[in-house]
RNA sequence: GUGGGUGUAGCUCAGUUGGCAGAGCGCUAGGUUGUGGUCCUGGAUGUCGAGGGUUCGAGCCCCUUCACUCACCCCA
């Protein structure tokens, strides 16, 4: 048996990296107000084939859709913003509070081909802001994630950053981008000629060396924005440099997904073969209304979080871990009883005792200790409780004291909690 | 969905022309009868990914298949 492919298993010793980049994470999040919300994991098809585009790969191919027992569709989450989106409306958020912005961890459900970087069950660290339509909120968020990665030591990163427009510049846009592309057609791979119809914006994005070629003096959605749109980019820029945060404007920049307006972008790195990007947002202010709520302007990002922790490991950026605090020696099977009260009364007190009940000989319990990285060891054979007195010995110094069986407990907790 | 690479001990990997299944690490026991790390000595652990074929004989050659992995595609 082993796990089916594209998932995996993260065993303990990868959690504390995990646990590190969450705590930074909602750390940071708090300190910007966002809030945490908990969504499902199954929702109904409809609610990602509206919101992503049905002709989109994740909605056309990757998604893990299968009917319920009553033969509702129902799919596992490959994205978290729709889901949030259906939670604001359906809870009729808006009412309450004009402007709510949102965190979630959790994992997303993507049947693509796995590779470095790229999981069929993978986590993502979202946010998500409703009801704001300023620029300096677009800002925000990107100089949020590049605080975020700043605490977590990563370098090498770059934003790339770029807008799409809204639906008032989309049509010009779409017309100079449909003729240029009618006047490159030979020249374009089998996948753009196709995509011609179904979402000529991904073109730009191919991959493929003959059609960035062809395509390298494409009309782009920067030269097409109306004059609010402009007037937006351009005070997403002047706030970023203004902060400091390095960023790359980038033409090609696509997102995949149907429902960004505005700015788009992309925090890329070299380190991880092909999948470049560790993390990707933008703003939809379509999608509130799309899906039933009122016009709600919103942004949102999406982090990738095995691919940072992949960068993590790579740059060692694994948090030490904690020592043991004792580990109880106890020889035959009174001192083995003992040592079961005793190791239970520490932990109760917080501090991290362990012991071993194999019965194995002291030199085996010696080293079994000395693997679990122990502070201390307290030595507990026939002798000592004879004599009503444990020796408790310091790994790192090799000194021995001995303490009486009374007090034993309150005295190691004594020592213990220094 | 398409292509390349790799599958041998728990892990990392050797394995010559087809001729007894190996090393290091780890695990374990002992040296030291009750004191760890270093050192020394011993021990255990294999469906050589699976199935078939060729051969006196296959880890090695051939076919099939599965898994993993990297890349395309796409994206976080």
């Amino acid at each position: 048996m082993q796990t089916i492919r594209g998932f995996r298993d993260i065993l303990p010793k990868h959690i504390p990296l995990w646990q590190k980049v969450e705590k930074e994470a909602t750390c940071l999040f708090e300190a910007f107000g966002f809030k945490e919300i908990r969504i499902p994991i199954l929702e109904k098809t409809e609610l990602f084939a509206r919101s992503i585009g049905e002709v989109t790969d994740i909605v056309e191919k990757e998604m893990y859709t299968f009917p319920d027992r009553k033969g509702d569709k129902l799919t596992l989450r490959p994205e978290a913003t729709a889901s949030i989106v259906r939670s604001y409306i359906q809870h009729k958020m808006y009412a309450t509070d004009p402007v709510r912005k949102f965190f979630m961890i959790g994992p997303m459900f993507r049947r693509e081909r796995p590779q470095k970087g790229r999981y069929r069950q993978f986590y993502q660290i979202d946010a998500e802001i409703f009801g704001v339509e300023s620029a300096y909120i677009d800002s925000q968020l990107i100089y949020l994630l590049n605080e975020l990665f700043k605490r977590l030591g990563l370098s090498g990163l770059s934003a790339h950053i770029n807008s799409l427009g809204c639906p008032k510049c989309r049509p010009s846009f779409q017309k100079a981008l449909l003729d240029f592309l009618e006047s490159k057609k030979s020249r374009l791979c089998d996948n753009c000629t196709r995509r011609m119809d179904k979402n000529p914006l991904r073109i730009l994005d191919c991959k493929v060396l003959d059609c960035k070629e062809a395509i390298a003096d494409a009309p782009a959605t920067l030269d097409c924005l109306c004059k609010e749109c402009e007037d937006h980019f351009n005070t997403v820029k002047a706030t970023l440099e203004k902060q400091g945060v390095d960023f790359i404007v980038d033409k090609s920049l696509v997102r995949g997904l149907d429902y960004y307006t505005r700015t788009a972008w992309e925090i890329q790195t070299t380190t991880l073969g092909a999948q470049s990007a560790v993390a990707g947002g933008g703003r939809y202010d379509g999608l509130v209304k799309e899906l039933g709520g009122p016009q709600t302007p919103a942004i949102g990002f999406a982090i990738g979080f095995d691919r940072l922790v992949e960068v993590m490991e790579q740059i060692d950026k694994a948090p030490e871990e904690k020592p043991l605090d004792l580990f109880i020696v106890s020889l035959g099977d009174t001192a083995m009883e003992k040592g079961y009260l005793w190791s239970c009364k520490l932990n109760q007190a917080g501090i991290r005792t362990e012991m071993d009940f194999r019965g194995k000989s002291m030199k085996a319990l010696m080293k079994r200790a000395n693997k679990l990285n122990t502070q201390y060891v307290l030595i507990a054979g026939e002798n000592e409780l004879t004599e009503n007195t444990i020796i408790l010995r310091n790994m790192n110094t090799k000194e021995q004291v001995s303490l009486s069986l009374e007090t034993l407990i309150p005295e190691l907790i004594k020592i213990l909690k220094k």
